[in-house]
DNA sequence: TCAATAGTGAAGTGTGTACTTCAGTAATAA
DNA sequence: TTATTACTGAAGTACACACTTCACTATTGA
């Protein structure tokens, strides 16, 4: 599975810009070019082009390029790999909740 | 719900730090203050203070000073928020999976 | 009361990075 | 061939932000 190779520390780092969000926002809905989604994104072709290099390379978008357009869709390796991270937090504490619960009624 | 209240932009910014990413990871094993938690962080206390303050905002991190100690523990907002975006990003690939399939073949 | 502990606010520094422009390559269209 | 389109690499700029030190305010213990 390509997940293996998912680094948690790309992924949130590429998630952590508005911009790449707004790229994946769009991405989700359907495949597209580098120009067409730096059309209603207000900033230069070039500045997209670099965000997809960092999108590809944290495993949430794939690309290829055909002719001289170049193809960008979702992965799903990245969103996986997220997914995973939550869950193995989620699991630990919330097996603690209950004891949590009490210290906290305790400190009241 | 608090969960209405989340940025998923202050989210994904909090967890795009892998210091902040380290307390999560702390105190997702158990409730803890901020001098233990920067313990282990090489950083000073004063740092981990203000990553305390960014989490606490992004709605993952809820704090709560008694006496001169401020115990920090685990919120499940943030992380309901976290889940619930990924969950509506991939139902809208998922439904597209099959289509983008045929794209990809027709490429190739 | 005095000292030690736990934490915070303010201000400054340095680095990462999001963005730009410019120049260039490669593919398509005329 | 020539022009246009789609994109990328290099280099520079500007700003955000992770971090520090220093000074300070509680709170707790002796």
């Amino acid at each position: 599975m390509a997940e293996a190779r998912i680094d948690i520390d790309r992924l949130f780092h590429a998630l952590g810009d508005p911009t790449r969000r707004a790229i994946v926002d769009r991405l989700s809905a359907g495949p597209a070019s580098v120009s067409r989604l730096a059309a209603p994104l207000a900033i230069t072709v070039t500045a997209v082009s670099q965000h997809l290099a960092v999108l590809e390379q944290s495993g949430l978008v794939k690309t290829q390029k055909s002719g001289r357009v170049r193809l960008c869709h979702i992965e799903a390796a990245g969103f996986n790999a997220l997914e995973r991270w939550i869950g193995e937090h989620r699991a630990r504490w919330d097996e603690r909740l209950d004891r949590l619960g009490d210290v906290l009624n305790d400190e009241d």
